[in-house]
RNA sequence: GCCGAAGUGGCGGAACUGGCAGACGCGCCGGACUCAAAAUCCGGUGGCCUUCGGGCCGUGUGGGUUCGAUUCCCACCUUCGGCACCA
């Protein structure tokens, strides 16, 4: 018999495909198809740093297994791909190597288009939209202007974290553990001058999780994405610095704590620190706000000096000692507190080191306001109302709401991304650079590479333009933007991917969007995926969208661990999907890759793994072919062959629809075909191997449809989805599986839709049964029909 | 500290709604084919005991609810992830 042998049916399956179109989707007309089932399938998509690696290969696969699926089922899919070929990971790529950024991107994006195609994806390919082109960042400098016209997209100076090895400022949300998410290196305090989007004014509505518009997103997701909002709700008061003649508001979440307040603490970075002539503060603050970060984190002592101001507590007219302590951080709240050492550990420990006074104002055993003048008594809520309505009858406070979210600083000194299209005039100011003059295109400079200044502004010939406004010489912003700029719409480019005159139509994006499923790494969770929210937010209220989340449902998949450890480049444990593909064809590994183990887990690859899927996908080979050799389908039998084919189209089709479940229905097919093997002469045994066929489809899609062909059918990748047929889910018979006290003691075989009574019958009639029950009295007897009796004795 | 997820054979894992624990695969053991090997096929494989009929134990630990718990409840242990001088 012919063998199993991937490297000829691959290709050849592939070429069909190409040569068919087999998996564009085209946008339907205007006025067509709006109730056509459709679904939009999407995963993460790669940065052309590299080649592809199994970390990607788990997560296209598994789109595409989503994408087959569908399609199958009746539904338009839109399954497209693209590179986030600008910024940090493709440049440093490309300084490793040593050549031009757009020339190592585009070679490794034509590297990974060979890559996805030998592993047989169902891309449309008409679609694919790289960020680094033109027709694409065009449209990115399109959206900031709208973004800044609104005010959304703004330049001020503020903290921000500095990398110092990429020489550039990097967001907050890809700082992990007080390093650069790219390199790895410890990232530095600076307050610069930089571009920011205003995400905080969207900070509440992005903690709306329970829209109708939301799909299912893992919950996890969801608590990582609230924590970093970090919503408080408290009150702001406003302490008084006589001395200054000035108000200086606090944020706090326990307003019912007032009376307890025995000092209070400005943050070294506070505005009104250089105000406070003593050279003591000074030097405290200077050499303070310098250190940020880890290093200010993990202090162990408290530090601070004493300003020799004091601010008066609104509530009860008392001189608090005014510090500066670099405990109080200027980023969150207002920057100053209200210190109450006895409900408060950090304003304890500070209280205790500098011997401050600690007052209890709250009994918490009977959780009622103790010397608290006039609130005292009071329940602590009720007294926190209480306090907060009556300083703000004073004008000294009100309830207030404070996030740890912070904006999204975008602007980059580097090279590769998109310009912004902002020009600076002696005379008019900050000019968007108008419309019809984008895009500004990305200048070619003599070096690239990073040195703390914007590579931009080394060609002075594209840096020099007359102002839009009055026409005098003026200067373009150097700095380009974030690639997670681009990487917040790419999605909704895809569906109108050549369009000229916008970055997409609104009957497109309305008819694709949102996206019914994504998938991708949790890493992304307060990065990409808040962006993305944010970037629709903001579109919908621009009228360009008419939704308000780009993703409806979200899935993460698992980190694949090679060797024992995280797959990472730092690491060197890489693995590349070719070699494998090489040895032993893409179906088995797209199949093994499934077949792990829970898809949103980390798994670990082993070859021997991949062996078992090799041998899995031998025995279907030969199995099927016997029976496509052998004799014409016997007709509709009702055989265990035939209904075991179709319990496994009713669990395969489940596991992927209803539970997302991707390596169970891997073992249910083989389970049909080592039954198939068992019982070749069942007349049902064709309709079995087609089954087994059409099952793997989604999975080894290219040896699926090789045998789909040899059983006399064609185009599997668009024969609908079987249909498991009800009444042969019936069975004639079941086992009965009967206990006694709750322990299994005996199995027989019965018809089913027996009266619960004679399954009792039954059951006491077994030998093994009697021997247990040993003529103890019954005292009641359980029946799970179709399952099994349980019989309780004294 | 706060929030979240997870602990099942030698290994990856299954058991979906409280009803047969260990599907499927890897590995291992035995057998067939072969001069031999590979490949392939067949059988076995949680632990302990056994008179070979079967019995007992077993899903991180300790309790509880229930006729019955991997599944529900309480407490704890461990691992992983998020936040963290956030007022």
């Amino acid at each position: 018999m012919e063998r199993y042998d991937p490297k000829t049916i691959e290709p050849k399956w592939q070429q069909v495909w190409d040569d068919a179109r087999a998996f564009e989707t085209p946008n339907p007309a205007p006025g067509e198809a709006d109730g056509e089932p459709h679904w939009y399938q999407l995963e993460m998509l790669p940065y052309p740093s590299g080649t592809l690696h199994m970390g990607h290969v788990l997560n296209y696969t598994m789109g595409d297994v989503l994408t087959h699926f569908r399609r199958r089922n009746g539904w338009k899919v839109l399954r497209p791909m693209g590179f986030d070929s600008f910024g940090l990971p493709a440049e440093n790529a490309a300084i490793t190597e040593g050549g031009h950024p757009r020339e190592i991107t585009e070679r490794n994006i034509a590297a990974i288009r060979v890559q996805m195609r030998r592993l047989g994806w169902a891309i449309d390919w008409t679609r694919e939209i790289s960020a680094h082109e033109v027709d694409f960042y065009r449209w990115t400098q399109w959206l900031f202007l709208s973004f800044f016209e609104r005010g959304l997209a703004y330049r001020a100076a503020a903290p921000v974290n500095w990398c110092p090895n990429d020489q550039t400022v990097v967001a907050h949300e890809y700082v992990v553990d007080g390093r650069c998410d790219r390199c790895g290196t410890l990232v530095e305090a600076r307050n610069l001058e930089q571009w920011f989007f205003k995400i905080t004014a969207y900070a509440d509505e992005l903690l709306e999780y329970d829209l109708p518009e939301w799909g299912d997103w893992p919950e996890r997701t969801k608590t990582i994405q609230r924590n970093w909002i970090g919503r408080s709700e408290g009150a702001e008061i406003l302490f008084r610095i006589e001395e200054l003649d000035t108000d200086i508001p606090v944020f706090t979440t326990r307003p019912d704590t007032l009376f307890g307040a025995t000092f209070f603490v400005l943050a070294p970075e506070h505005p009104l620190v250089e105000r406070i002539a003593n050279s003591e503060v000074d030097e405290y603050a200077k050499r303070t706000a310098a250190r940020r970060g880890e290093a200010r984190a993990t202090e162990e002592a408290k530090t601070g000096v004493f300003t020799g101001h004091y601010a008066t507590n609104p509530v009860n007219g008392e001189r608090l000692p005014v510090w500066v302590a670099d405990y109080v951080l200027m980023e969150y709240g207002t920057g100053a507190i209200m210190a109450v050492p006895a409900h408060d550990e950090r304003d304890r420990e500070f209280a205790e080191t500098f011997d401050l006074p600690i007052r209890q104002v709250i009994d918490e055993e009977h959780g009622v306001l103790v010397d608290s003048g006039e609130f005292t008594g009071r329940p602590i809520e009720d007294g926190e109302r209480k306090i907060v309505e009556s300083l703000r009858e004073q004008g000294r406070g009100a309830p207030a709401v404070s996030y740890r979210l912070r904006d999204w600083s975008f602007s980059r000194q580097r090279y590769w991304g998109a310009p912004i299209p902002i020009v600076y005039c002696d005379d008019c100011g900050m000019v968007p650079v108008p419309e019809e003059e984008l895009p500004v295109l990305l200048p070619e400079v003599e070096d690239y590479r990073p040195k703390g200044v914007p590579p931009l502004a080394s060609n002075e010939e594209w840096l020099y333009v007359p102002c839009p406004r009055c026409g005098k010489t003026a200067r373009r912003e150097a700095d380009t933007m974030d690639t997670f700029v681009d990487s917040s719409w790419y999605y909704l480019r895809y569906v109108d991917p050549r369009n000229e005159d916008a970055p997409f139509d609104r009957r497109l994006v309305d008819y694709w969007c949102p996206v019914s499923q994504y998938i991708g790494g949790i890493d992304h969770a307060t990065g990409h995926l808040l962006y993305s929210r944010f970037f629709v937010r903001v579109l919908r209220e621009m009228g360009l969208v008419g939704f308000g989340e780009p993703f409806a449902r979200l899935f993460h998949q698992g980190w694949l661990q090679m060797g024992g450890s995280k797959m990472s480049k730092s690491k060197g444990n890489v693995e590349g999907p070719d070699a494998l593909v090489d040895e032993y064809g893409a179906d088995a590994v797209r199949t093994y890759i499934l077949f792990m183990g829970p898809a949103d887990q980390d798994m670990e690859w082993t070859d021997t793994g991949i062996e078992g899927i090799v041998r899995f996908l031998r025995r279907l080979w030969r199995v099927v072919l016997e029976v496509a050799e052998g004799a014409p389908a016997g007709g509709a039998a009702n055989t265990p062959l035939a209904r075991k084919a179709h319990t496994t189209i009713a669990k395969v089709t489940d596991d992927i629809e209803r539970r997302f479940q991707f390596h169970t229905p891997i073992s249910a097919v083989m389970e049909l075909t080592n039954e198939l093997a068992r019982s070749p002469e069942d007349p049902a045994a064709p309709f079995a191997a087609e089954t087994a066929v059409s099952l793997i489809q989604p999975y080894a899609p290219h040896v699926a449809e090789e045998l789909w062909q040899r059983l006399g059918h064609e185009r599997l990748w668009e024969t609908p989805w079987p249909q498991a047929d009800p009444a042969l889910l019936e069975r004639e018979t079941f086992e009965l599986v009967i206990q006694v006290n709750g322990r299994v003691r005996d199995r027989v075989e019965v018809p089913a839709g027996l009266p619960d009574e004679e399954l009792v019958a039954r059951a006491k009639d077994s030998p093994r049964v009697q021997a247990h029950l040993d003529g103890s009295e019954i005292k009641q007897t359980i029946v799970v029909p179709g399952k099994l009796v349980n019989i309780v004795t004294k």
